[in-house]
RNA sequence: GCCCCCGUAGCCCAAUAGGCAGAGGCGGCGGACUUAAAAUCCGCACAGUGUCGGUUCAAAUCCGACCGGGGGCACCA
């Protein structure tokens, strides 16, 4: 036994040379990890294929069970990061002691920023920082006592996995998205298809020529305008600071980077983009069919941003207006239209000079529209989009000098420009309706314009605008009459009428903008795609995966954060001997240039949820039958009905992924089940999100961050103070990080109490999803507790078991069999904080025993196991148990033994407790009244009022009530 | 500005369905053990549930307003 300089939990040389200490956890652990490995205790089996069992069956009840795959980041872990990881795995080995069968594993997500920065600002090659950071967070993890099926554990930097994602890329780019198909629904089809339906006739050719008459570059481009993955030249997120072109989810609302929060311009690019779009219904829709947390949902729903409505086409000298409107029943109340300062029509409807209804305020003091209009256009574009909404809301605008014509009732209304109305959604025109818009009304106050009702607001009403349902008014022609129509009657109504008058239809607009799916950095994906004159052309399934190649400098080319003007260049593009290639692509050996843009980091995480299933198959993406296993819709035993999509039955990790990787996770799995590769049409079928773990930092005087360790705290007067070497430091709270110097990691709670403590101890903290602050010094309870139950069942002196066979007493048995039906309610509610709580009960309980009885000791490990499984394992094995306790079952209670004998009854003078009686769960309210009303401390605090009701609960309760 | 979540002992947190405010842990205090300390063990105290009002026989729990903290959205037509 190795002797020990320091340490709270140090061994003396004096006896108890079994005492679970932070030495005698460590050799625990560490044994038992090698046992699990060698043995492969948690190798999951597949229902064929090599990862099958070839001598049993796998059992029907299965569980797949999925964390949030990290970054191997270069930083370590902090004791924040393992808090998901833990609790999956302490609800995995409850399954597995349930009887299902569990599949859990862990990969990493080694593509991307974070991983190329950090290995820039080393001077290595990402892939050797890459694969150096893997091994060191794989050691730190293993070190946790995770049950993972190791066999499944890969990197999305493997070239097994590159090759499966650059698959997917050509199943998404060889597809198109037929809007007619399931009945309207829609659905990806494999692009060949289409071409048959453009030869046949039985589609028509976009442009009006038939499909014989195209000639072979003509027809490529009609096809790749249909690709649900395609090249495009328009406005793209430039980010100069990070080198490359960024997704509208990876900008904030500031208009920055949210990875590095640089300056974000929009550019015109010729990029790879994603026809994420077609998929808006589904992706929303799709929402009401998941068990996900109501907040993610809605900030799903948010992003897609779906809003029904119409498009009404409005008449001017200078062509149609269209704009879009959710009110389509408010047009009667359409007293002005404005449109975007960027509008294409704004030119045209520059008038030459003001009409005679101009006032100063429509022309700003501009002697002619021209002159007015030019000025604000320039004002709006030397603001960015984020001045645009910062600068207050103050309405600002100016009369172009031209009128529209209502379509409805032929009334003349003024058209206006102003920065209210944002070119980038909807139509960048609107027809203003200030009776029932808020921002429209403002707008007509301060340009001194009609308001016209045309709902009727309800009598209290005292408002401006008034933007709430009721009946319709001031709403006919000779046509239509929309008088009386609440809002849903007359939006239908209103939108038949347009319809037929041919001067609007219904229409849907989304938020959701195609996703731009390339980036100028290295490490990532390369694009499996080589491009000619025409266009771009998938590289033969043969012939992947692409790999990348070494090129002189992998650092992306940055720029100064602010230069707008400056050009991605694609870190690719400097190996001019791997862009350019000689294919034969049927038509002989031809030269063909690589694409040199890579993927982003969200390609590898679309999809790794498949290759957990079936992580060796270079024949498949994943065997068909292996998927219908663990992924497939499971209606009976979720009980969710058919319209169970399948998928992952339950995934961890932080909220931070909302609308990021959760929403094209949900869209490449959509693509992947109308291709017909999977049965599930949602990847992750529960989705739960865990809170953070924070920390204080302490800052001194000069608000530089002090060591946090060393803080000492004193309450003096009941003010709590801090200090640090004697001077005062005051707290913050916040994230765990080097710079505020309040890191806390896996390793120094390994060294200090173990990991069965550390995983005790961030499982009691408090309810998963909540964040909370770590607290070092709390750890010790958590590490007494483990060291009771071991005392209880082992000899600190001689190391073998202490347990008595005789029967337990009716007490013990009692406590032993309500704590398992709570500790198995609260486990399978991933209610872990209560679970351990109700443990240390039980053995706080056993501890004032003489002798503990194996009928509880065992139990009690058997509970404890997936909580802290390496000390379980050894007591397990010490009470005389030879296989490891990971497949026992899980203790199920006696119902008879939850039953109580007598129960407490409270008495009640009231609502005041005067008195407790105890009485058989059997009472019945009768029997109940007249003890109360016999009982002496009842009758005293009735202190000779009359009593008016009394109200019974049996057996429980009993309020009297005096009057 | 709008929407959502959360406020319970000094601290982290419990409290089935409205029914005794306290399960568990940290810290504190007292004691045992020790030459002493640490560790360990035993015991004890501490809040009336952010504030105000309402519903109810009864409210931490339901309703309303406000205060404080966290998050999301933000001129989306």
């Amino acid at each position: 036994m190795r002797q020990t300089q320091t340490g709270t939990t140090a061994t003396g040389d004096d006896g108890a040379p079994f005492r679970y200490t932070s030495e005698l956890a460590s050799r625990i652990e560490q044994r038992w990890q090698d046992h699990w490995e060698t043995q492969g205790t948690f190798n999951t089996p597949n229902p064929e294929g090599e990862l099958a069992d070839p001598d049993a069956d796998v059992p029907s009840d299965k569980f797949f069970l999925m964390d949030m795959f990290p970054y191997p980041s270069g930083k370590g872990l902090h004791v924040g990061h393992p808090l998901g990881y833990i609790a999956t795995d302490v609800l995995g080995r409850f399954k597995r002691m349930c009887g299902d069968n569990v599949l859990h594993a862990l990969s990493y997500d080694a593509f991307g920023l974070p991983a190329e920065q950090y290995a820039v600002q080393t001077g290595q090659h990402p892939r050797k920082t890459t694969e150096e950071n893997i091994v060191n967070m794989r050691r730190q993890l293993r070190r946790l006592g995770l049950a993972h099926d190791d066999r499944r554990s890969f990197a999305t930097t493997d070239p097994g996995y590159i090759r499966w994602t650059q698959w997917i890329f050509l199943q998404i780019f060889d597809s198109w998205y037929d809007t007619e198909a399931d009945g309207g629904r829609g659905r990806a089809r494999p692009i060949d298809e289409l071409v048959k339906e453009f030869d046949s006739g039985e589609r028509p050719v976009p442009g009006g020529r038939a499909w014989v008459e195209l000639d072979e570059s003509e027809r490529r481009r009609v096809v790749d305008e249909h690709r649900l993955a395609y090249v495009s030249e328009s406005p793209v997120n430039w980010c100069p600071g990070l080198g490359t072109v960024l997704s509208n989810e990876e900008v904030t609302a500031e208009g920055r980077s949210e990875r590095g929060n640089f300056p974000v311009f929009q550019r015109n690019l010729r990029q790879w983009m994603m026809r994420i779009t077609a998929y808006a219904d589904r992706l929303v829709d799709d929402l009401d069919r998941i068990d996900w947390p109501e907040k993610v949902r809605t900030m799903q729903r948010n992003w897609i941003g779906r809003s029904a409505g119409a498009t009404v086409r409005f008449a001017t000298d200078a062509g149609d207006l269209d704009v879009f409107t959710t009110r389509p029943d408010t047009l009667f109340g359409a007293t002005f239209m404005v449109v975007a300062p960027e509008h294409p029509l704004v030119d045209g409807l520059t008038a030459a000079s003001w009409p005679e209804e101009t006032n100063d305020a429509w022309s700003g003091g501009h002697p002619t529209p021209a002159e007015a209009v030019a000025a604000y256009r320039a004002q709006a574009a030397a603001k960015t989009d984020v001045e645009r909404q910062t600068e207050g809301r103050d309405k600002t605008g100016v009369f172009t000098g031209s009128f529209a014509v209502n379509p409805v009732d032929g009334n003349r209304i003024p058209v206006f420009v102003a920065d209210y109305v944002l070119m980038g959604y909807g139509t960048g025109a609107i027809m203003a309706v200030p009776g029932q818009d808020e921002r429209d009304w403002e707008f007509a106050e301060r340009f001194e314009l009609p308001i016209v009702r045309t709902v009727r607001p309800p009598d209290e009403f005292d408002g401006e605008a008034y933007t709430g349902d009721g009946p319709a008014i001031n709403s006919s022609n000779d046509q239509v009459s929309l008088d009386g129509l609440y809002k849903d009657a007359a939006i239908a109504a209103i939108v038949e009428w347009l319809e037929k008058a041919g001067h609007g239809t219904g229409t849907t607009t989304y938020r959701l903008r195609d996703w731009l799916f390339s980036r100028q950095r290295y490490w990532g994906e390369p694009f499996p795609i080589v491009h000619d004159e025409t266009g771009p052309i998938a590289v033969p399934d043969d012939q992947l995966p692409v790999l990348l190649p070494e090129v002189p400098d992998y650092a992306p080319k940055t720029y100064d954060a602010d230069d707008a003007d400056s050009t991605p260049e694609s870190p690719l593009a400097r190996s001019p001997e791997w862009a350019e290639v000689e294919l034969d692509l049927g038509d002989g050996p031809k030269r063909y240039r690589r694409d040199t843009n890579t993927m982003p980091n969200w390609a590898g995480s679309c999809w790794y949820h498949l290759r957990y299933l079936d992580p060796t198959n270079d024949e498949q993406v994943v065997d068909p039958e292996i998927e219908r296993y663990w992924m497939g819709p499971q209606p009976q035993r979720r009980g969710s009905g058919p319209q169970d999509p399948g998928g992952v039955d339950l995934y961890i990790g932080g909220v931070e992924h909302a609308v990021l990787h959760l929403l094209y996770a949900r869209f490449w799995h959509k693509v992947l089940f109308d291709l017909g590769h999977v049965s599930s049409d949602e990847p992750y079928y529960r989705l739960f999100n865990q809170g953070y773990i924070q920390a204080y930092a302490y800052a001194d005087r000069r608000g530089q961050y002090v060591p946090a360790e060393q803080v000492t705290e004193a309450v003096t007067d009941g003010a709590t103070s801090y200090s640090y070497e004697g001077e005062p430091v005051s707290r913050e709270y916040g994230k765990m990080g080097k710079s505020l110097k309040n890191i806390v990691t896996p390793d120094d709670m390994y060294d200090e109490f173990g990991a069965d403590t550390f995983r005790v101890y961030e499982m009691s903290m408090g309810p998963l999803d909540q964040s909370r602050p770590w607290e070092t010094r709390a750890v010790i309870g958590s590490h007494r507790f483990l060291q009771r139950v071991w005392r209880n069942v082992i000899s600190e002196e001689a190391g073998a078991t202490v347990v008595s066979d005789e029967p337990a007493g009716d007490e013990t048995r009692r406590i032993l069999h309500r704590t398992i039906d709570a500790v198995r309610a609260d486990m399978d509610a991933m209610r872990f904080n209560t679970a351990v709580a109700r443990m240390i009960e039980l053995n706080n309980h056993l501890t004032k025993l003489d002798t503990v009885p194996r009928e509880a000791a065992e139990p009690l490990v058997l509970m404890v196991a997936p909580v802290a499984p390496h000390v379980a394992e050894e007591m397990w094995s010490l009470l005389g148990h030879d296989r490891s306790l990971a497949y026992e079952p899980f203790p199920v209670a006696d119902p008879a033994l939850l039953v109580d004998e007598t129960v407490t009854c409270v008495v009640q003078v009231a609502g005041k407790v005067r008195d407790r009686l105890q009485v058989p769960p059997s009472a019945d309210d009768d029997m109940l009244r007249e003890l109360a009303l016999a009982s002496e401390p009842v009758q005293r605090a009735l202190d000779g009022q009359g009593v008016r009701k009394v109200i019974v609960r049996a057996p429980k309760l009993v309020n009297v009530v005096p009057g």
